[in-house]
DNA sequence: AGCTAGCACTCTCCCGGGCAGAGTGCTGAA
DNA sequence: TTCAGCACTCTGCCCGGGAGAGTGCTAGCT
């Protein structure tokens, strides 16, 4: 394409996300280029629509960036933001006061990342393909209750209350958990099965027994934590005036089975992937553009952060914000 | 107020809460009031509205309750919902897959109320006014930092990593375990603070200041776990067609601070709040009906949960399915 | 004294026409 | 290849009128 009718092409995104309101070619020749008449500008937007990048909502109005238009401009056309200082320092400000625990960590990511990109935001936890344990423990509740206690490597903490068929005082247990430790800590599940199938003294096996449906329910996902926030800057777009197209993305966000689905399609990607209007697989997000990342303390410790908005939506300000959030988030889950 | 008048006064409540709809003396007339006519029922319209109970939104319309008419509605004249069969066994059915965490716990909550009621939840984490510890556990990560896990009354985990000065190897930090469990366990902050107070040594000081500072932050409620949900269930109703008026509760769902004031205000008040449009406090909830009640393992162990829709909700419904939440997920609680 | 039928009145909602404004596509000339 | 000019099209908005719903009031009835 040549370069002309990419600068046009890029003013009419630029345009358009700021004002979304169709932009003609007056306004273009005004605010971007003096030196050309409206007619040649014209004539350029009208081979754009034909190139099917621009659309018009009804003949006399201005042109709108169509789904393959907004994929050009951010195959080609956009440069990323520098990121404002005060942004920056906000997000490494913000991330510092979050909580040690994961869950809290979560929160506090997604809760900034809408505040920075003011759009509606979604953070799964860091989570590995293999769970494996770094300490285990157990306390006694009742004399035949047993907390079981399992910390995961990322300093996940999961428990489970397991009723045993063979009483125990807290002394044994304290006993039974040095023994575990020594032989679980730093091993997975299948070392765990392993131990369980071999091991026959009842309360031992019983608690193995509940360790490696720990384990399996981590590696399946179905616990895995996945929460949203900034729903209300969506609000403020036009695009979401009438509740109908509210209510979709609501579904979407709100609903875990669809969220996790909505996460999930990133990996074997590249870390950075964004899905525009139509590419999305749900009908529920047509008009919506996802912006995806990987983040998390490791290589083998990854969760996924995203970017739900209009398509209609600065890319290349979400983009560079979304790294730096996850950048920095990175960073701190490692420290611990 | 003489008996037909109330009677008036529920039909109207009655009939707009399922139609949204401002009610005219016909409706009235042909759905509830066979025996009367119109014009009867015309002249005990005015007069409920001269008592303030009724109003119009123009001349030529139909009756709406106004906010002191949905509060005598809701003092004198509502009868509990007997809840469906299916409705019951659907809680119960969804608490009893809820996770053993308390984070889990809580979010399954919100997520069932919000179900059974259609209309947003929210829900705090059950919390006591003293933390108590109930279990404590040492982890090396490096020589120099500890994750010190914390289990506290009610099966709550804390989490924190400790740099520490004195390097420990696990064997010692095992040890130390054992020590600080058979004087700790089953202590308040008070206890703890005392200990650390009189603590020389450096490593089991250093460790001991962290365990009195979770404490205070639990006791300050400064870390406190909030969720919601069923915001989506909101949109269905017409009041929320133009989306300022859903920007607002979203303002207060989203920002915790807003929403732990909201919930604080049952501290004191009887085990059941229904706030009603400008009863609120904040500006942003006019027109929501407030919904709350307590819930939790144990007297000293209470959390909040709410329901929160339009002040054209159905009252009856949701206080008593509001309660059977409660009521179940306090009993699953209890049970761990 | 309370209830009811009848009637005039008021206000909203909806529909269609007409007008201003914005933006386009096309054509012919530089 | 660019540009000025022009006819054309479509939306958004205002306006007025008519249908419909619901009220308040009054006079008569039980």
């Amino acid at each position: 394409m040549e370069n002309r009718k990419q600068a046009i092409l890029r003013a009419v995104v630029n345009e358009f996300t700021t004002s979304a309101v169709p932009v003609g070619s007056q306004a273009l020749q005004s605010r971007y280029f003096v030196n050309l008449s409206s007619a040649t500008i014209r004539s350029e937007l009208a081979e754009l629509a034909d190139l099917g990048y621009l659309a018009q909502p009804h003949t006399s109005a201005g042109r709108v960036p169509t789904d393959s238009g907004y994929r050009y401009f951010v195959d080609f056309l956009m440069d990323l933001e520098k990121i404002p200082e005060h942004v920056g320092s906000f997000i490494d400000h913000e991330l510092r006061q979050a909580p040690a625990d994961v869950q809290g960590m979560v929160e506090k990511v997604a809760m900034t990342l809408a505040a920075v990109t003011q759009n509606a935001s979604v953070a799964s936890a860091p989570q590995g393909s293999q769970a494996r344990i770094k300490h285990l423990d157990l306390v006694s509740l009742e004399p035949s209750e047993v907390l079981l206690i399992l910390l995961l490597e990322g300093n996940l903490l999961r428990q489970q209350v397991v009723i045993v068929t063979q009483e125990a005082t807290q002394a044994e247990l304290t006993k039974l958990t040095g023994k575990l430790n020594s032989t679980l800590s730093g091993r997975g599940s299948e070392d765990a099965r392993r131990y369980y199938d071999t091991a026959t003294l009842g309360l031992e096996k019983e608690l193995l027994g509940r360790v490696v449906t720990v384990l399996d329910l981590y590696e399946q996902g179905s616990e895995s934590l996945v929460v949203h926030d900034g729903v209300r800057n969506l609000l403020r777009q036009p695009e979401f005036a009438e509740s109908s197209r509210l209510h979709q993305v609501l579904e979407v966000l709100e609903e875990t089975r669809y969220l996790t689905v909505l996460l999930r399609q990133l990996i074997g990607e590249s870390d950075l992937q964004i899905v525009i209007g139509s590419e999305n697989a749900s009908s529920q997000l047509q008009g919506c553009a996802v912006v995806l990342t990987t983040y998390g303390p490791s290589n083998r410790l990854k969760g996924v952060l995203g970017v739900i908005g209009p398509t209609r939506m600065a890319y290349s300000q979400t983009v560079a914000r979304l790294q730096a959030v996850a950048r920095s988030a990175s960073e701190r889950m490692a420290e611990q």
